[in-house]
This record gives C-alpha cells, sequence and structure tokens, in this order.
DNA sequence: TAGGGTAGGTCTCATATAAAGACCTTAGAC
DNA sequence: GTCTAAGGTCTTTATATGAGACCTACCCTA
C-alpha cells in the first residue's frame, strides 16, 4: 500500500497546476497508460506472453477483432517498441509478431491488474446488479 | 514472472474456443478491464486515492475532462462499486466522491502499472522516435 | 490456362463512443 | 434584479471502431 501511494504521489506530480498550465498532454503516465489502456493492446500483449504469433494466428486467437483493428493495434505496439515484427521471405510472405523485452517488462505489471480483475469480479458484478435493481432508493439528489 | 504467467493462464482460458463460441463477451477479465481501461477512470482512482474530493475538486484537480465525461466516468465507478458517492444538504447542496474499499483494493495494482509507465517511458518514447525517424530502413514487406 | 486457395494486409463506408460547450436549477450575496 | 456557485443535463460535432470488399503474388489443380 505505501508503494501504490508513492507510485500515485510521483503520478500526481505530473498532474500538478504548474505542469497542466503548459501541457497537461505531456503526463508520460497519460500517454503511455491512453495507449495500452486502447481496446486490444492488453489482449495482444498477452496472447503473444506466451509464444510468437502470426497475423492469422493472432485473428483466430482474438475472434472478435477486425483486421483493420487488429493491424492498427499491431503497429502501436510495434511502435512503441513492446513487440517486434518479423518477415519471412516465404511465398507468400508470413510475419511472425513477437514481444520484445520491453514488451515482457509489461507482464507483470500487467497480471496483478487481471489478477485483481479476475478476483474482484464477483463483487463488481454484485455492485452492478445493486446498482441497477435500485436506482430509486438512493435518489440521485 | 511465474506470476505474471499463471494470470495469463488463467486469462487465456476465458478466451478458448468453447468460451468464445458462446459469448466472448463474457471474459469477466475483458469486461472490467474494458471498464476501467477508459480515458479517465485510472486517472479518477489515482486522485481520489490520497483524499475524497468534490465533483468541482475533481474538475479541477483534471482540468482537459469535460463536465459530462467527468459525470458520466463518476455514474461508471458508482455503478461498480469502486467510488461512493454521498450528498450533503447544503443550498447548494455539495456532493463528495470517495474510495470504496473496492476501490482501494484496485490502488496496488494499477501502482504497479504506473510505475512500470513512469520507468519505461524513456524507453517507449525512443522506440516511437525510432519507428518515426526511419519508415523506409525497415521496408514494412 | 482459367480458376481457386493462401497470407497479410489496405480501402471505403457505416456506426458507436467521446468531447465541447451551451444551458438549467436553486439559493445566498451585492 | 443580477451575480456567482455547485452539480449537473442536452445538443452537436469529432474521433474510434467495425464490417467487409478488395489487392498482390505465388502455387496448385484440372
Amino acid at each position: 500500500m505505501s508503494d501504490a501511494l508513492s507510485a500515485i504521489a510521483r503520478f500526481s506530480r505530473y498532474q500538478s497546476d504548474d505542469a497542466q498550465s503548459a501541457e497537461a498532454l505531456h503526463c508520460p503516465v497519460r500517454d503511455v497508460l491512453d495507449r495500452i489502456g486502447d481496446k486490444w493492446s492488453i489482449l495482444m500483449v498477452m496472447t503473444l506472453a506466451t509464444r510468437p504469433h502470426r497475423f492469422g494466428e493472432l485473428h483466430r486467437a482474438i475472434r472478435d477483432i477486425s483486421k483493420r483493428m487488429l493491424t492498427q493495434t499491431l503497429r502501436d505496439l510495434e511502435r512503441d517498441g513492446l513487440i517486434t515484427r518479423q518477415v519471412f521471405p516465404t511465398k507468400p510472405p508470413s510475419v511472425e509478431y513477437c514481444l520484445s523485452p520491453l514488451g515482457q517488462s509489461l507482464l507483470d505489471p500487467m497480471a496483478s491488474l487481471i489478477d485483481w480483475a479476475d478476483r474482484r469480479y464477483s463483487d463488481i458484478h454484485a455492485a452492478r446488479v445493486r446498482f441497477d435493481g435500485a436506482p430509486c432508493d438512493v435518489p440521485r439528489e
């Protein structure tokens, strides 16, 4: 918990007024989290965690992603140095994506979040049912 | 790292074919991460980590959020049981938001992610510069 | 030699989600 | 009266995502 608070404190500095007055957008933490916080990035990193995948394999592993978003997410992750892209000169050419060392370093923090989500899901679900079921017992104002 | 892999394995089960054939959408992990992975949730939880805030305080703390998204994100977090909302019958009424125990339990995993983002930002930034600067040295195909 | 399959995409167009910013209500202070 | 303040809602516009047709280059088959 003290760890958490110190990270939070560090993060808060970026949010301070002085920093914001110029450009709030350059907060590194927000920059990074906004990127990997999109709909597919975490899913893709998790899928690549066990072994490298080819384009088609990824598409089969994550069935409900469109090719367009698959391509775009892979490009973004590659740009951020989290994955590497290797083309093999087969006919037709095949492409293999795998996690870079930087990407691997993300696994531990990501896993702790997934672990939390998995263990707390029942609480969250219960809270939702409570909230949706009793919208009038606790009036808004 | 073994922790990471076991969490990943657990997560992968949800992604398996059998699960997907019915409804991939009911993966608890994706459900939770999609929600707190939006643009403002993490920022808001972090802001509430130190102390409770009123609506206006939050708006000042996170300057570039619109009132609409502030309201909506707060509702969503409340619905998920991560924060609590308390109305004081002042004139005009004031409202205080604070982290619930469930919300507090999120701080540790969230902090480890923030810590990662903060420490690895320079690597990521360097990777971006490299990628953007040399789009032809490593041709796409 | 015309057709079909395969790998890894790109392109266009439709829809879903987010953001900006005007507006609302109630009440006390000037 | 009209200014401000808190905590919102509503409408319009921008951005992100999705579906799915199409492309290229090669091989195989009949």
